[in-house]
DNA sequence: CCTCTTAGTGCACGAGTGTTCACAATCTGT
DNA sequence: ACAGATTGTGAACACTCGTGCACTAAGAGG
């Protein structure tokens, strides 16, 4: 009857089995799942400040709608690569796993207010206010996990294997640049209150 | 050890036993742990019909920033009146039950398209392709999403028994609105492209 | 009152779970 | 090659879990 998908329907027994290895095995590794998962978060946090690095040195480009366009690119191409990775986090970020959610959270918050100096140095925003940077940031990065959520359900519910269809992709992708297109058209009219 | 969370670590044998009553009675009334889901999903669901209709009824405002204060206003109305259902939500969204995640992911959708149709009824979104029209849609929800997710949070990893501190719920909020507020602010420099 | 449906009971089974403990193998550095 | 640490083993414990089955209490309608 289990079976089930996340890592809080992952017992420590059918680790140790996938691991090759009895049970009690487990113990001279991890002291209990939640510090696995806690690994589990620190390697794909990796990821993603791979992900982060990747962008940024592409970064400080001329036209902003490039600069979006590729953002968008270099965010979907980490999201097939590290299916796994990114799977893992989406759900444990909404799991029953009190640890790891906050893990998680908190390592988003600090992802979001990196973004935020990221940004503050782009001329439009010179005289934003801390505060504003911080929302901006926020509003990106939570359109950003809204569509690695798309994505990575597009392709668990697709027919293929391990792919996701590529129009449903096409899709997704388009419309999270528009999205982002339509954010950062908002940016000049902004009038930054303190 | 468990004692989880969401749904997924919740057994038929806790809900019998919640329910004080044995637990193969639990068949009288359900056929499978996915059906009590569902039934809860469905619950749950006409809470935001309820939520979407009153803001419906408080719509058709004059000016654009008394609208969504005001609907930011009913979504943390909704949000602290029915927390249940939607911490619930919060969670079956991105939970190892696949029935449930799909079941959620399409409501999700159907409410993004009908906000879509609701806004395509103002004047400023007259002549948008109905495909911007929708992605608009779904940026406000994953907003609104990602709204009431840090609402939860807050008031979960909060002190307080049941209630989130005060000063969380204010920036919460005051950062919602000023997410929507920007990206209204970038409506009527879009062109719309079919 | 008697029948029929609905809701609840008790028991049992097989399977899966975390964790303990003493013990054996294997790998490492000197 | 030998001592010490690291990693793996096997059995056992005390659970929880979903589910099948025959049986009973309770209420509804004729």
């Amino acid at each position: 009857m289990d079976g089930g998908y996340g890592f809080d329907s992952l017992s420590l027994r059918r680790v140790a089995r996938a691991a090759g290895v009895v049970p009690t095995a487990f113990y001279r590794h991890f002291d209990s799942m939640d510090e696995l998962g806690l690994a589990l978060v620190e390697e794909s946090v990796a990821t993603l400040r791979a992900m982060l690095r990747e962008a940024r040195e592409g970064g400080a480009a001329a036209d902003p709608s490039g600069l979006i366009r590729r953002s968008v690119e270099i965010l979907v191409a980490h999201v097939r690569e590290h299916r796994r990775h990114f799977a893992f986090m989406a759900h444990a970020r909404a799991s029953g796993n009190a640890v790891l959610r906050h893990a998680i959270r908190s390592e988003t918050k600090l992802f979001a207010s990196e973004l935020a100096t990221d940004i503050a140095r782009l001329p439009i925003l010179r005289d934003w206010s801390t505060a504003d940077l911080q929302m901006l940031a926020a509003l990106f990065v939570d359109t950003m996990i809204a569509t690695i959520d798309a994505i990575l359900e597009a392709s668990s519910s697709g027919a293929g294997p391990e792919g996701l269809s590529p129009e449903a992709e096409t899709r997704i992708v388009a419309q999270a640049e528009k999205q982002l297109r339509l954010i950062a058209l908002a940016i000049p009219q902004w009038r930054s209150s303190p």
